[in-house]
DNA sequence: GTGTCAAATAGACTTTGTCTAATTTATCTC
DNA sequence: GAGATAAATTAGACAAAGTCTATTTGACAC
């Protein structure tokens, strides 16, 4: 049985599932899937450039921006942009939707069950659908 | 007949808009929604910025950045959070969504009636819903 | 017209993210 | 395993969007 759908992941997860998506599985890498893919969360780029150097300085901006954004070609990740100041990388890979809080900034999963889209437009056809994106946005009384 | 619902508006228009929604109508902010108000359009707080000095320098960053806030907090135009280096302003104030071509960057009005939501969450009483944003990211092939 | 308080300003600053040129490392072939 | 090669990583400079501050300007009530 593979584990591969579930979290966390082991460290030979993380290798199996960059492997299985052509990514080469370099120590930086590897370290980065671990910190997002150790639960279902949202993390800014910023956020995991810090969880990934918790302990010994390993991991550079650079690298870590380029990460996310192969993670993200290769479906690993899910870019969110909610926030005006930041993108976040969502590890929940289910079909989902969100809820945004604007006054703190938190992002929360919303089912897909608890939302229902009964009708979308006709798109031409050299459009590709990547994403069809709910947020609903709301602050605290 | 107001033209209130109507574009493009007349300068006279946009200092009744600002003095409704209680906004003391300086030269700049008459000026900033005389760009913003001309059509429906999606415009960046840099658009704004530059349209707005065509002629002659007169409303600086700091001012258009404010403005921009102000007319959102009022609700005379809606932050539109698609693409991750910088927000949109929508003058556009009737029921939509959008179409986020996520290569060039453009942005396109969906009707309300191309998009029909069935089911949303039920939300904590303390929870005040701001938006329900609908983003249909495509690219071409 | 005058006084008061809100609004506008220049420009320094912050933050997020990108780029470049040099170095390191994963992997492939032998 | 050793060497070759292409890919990945890096530091740090850079860029762009947006914020902040201290000062000046202007709207408007009287």
């Amino acid at each position: 049985m593979s584990s591969l759908n579930q979290f966390p992941k082991s460290r030979a997860d993380v290798v199996s599932m960059l492997r299985d998506s052509g990514i080469t599985p370099t120590h930086q890498r590897i370290k980065i899937g671990e910190v997002l893919f150790s639960c279902k969360q949202h993390l800014s780029a910023e956020q995991v450039l810090v969880a990934v150097n918790q302990e010994d300085e390993e991991v550079s901006k650079a690298t870590v921006y380029n990460t996310l954004g192969v993670f993200a070609q290769h479906g690993l990740v899910r870019e969110v942009i909610v926030d005006p100041s930041k993108v976040f990388y969502d590890s929940n890979l289910s079909k989902h939707h969100h809820l945004y809080y604007s006054d703190t900034g938190e992002l929360e999963d919303l089912t897909d069950e608890s939302v229902e889209i009964s009708k979308l437009p006709e798109l031409p056809n050299d459009l590709q659908i990547e994403d069809v994106d709910v947020i609903i946005r709301v602050h605290r009384n």
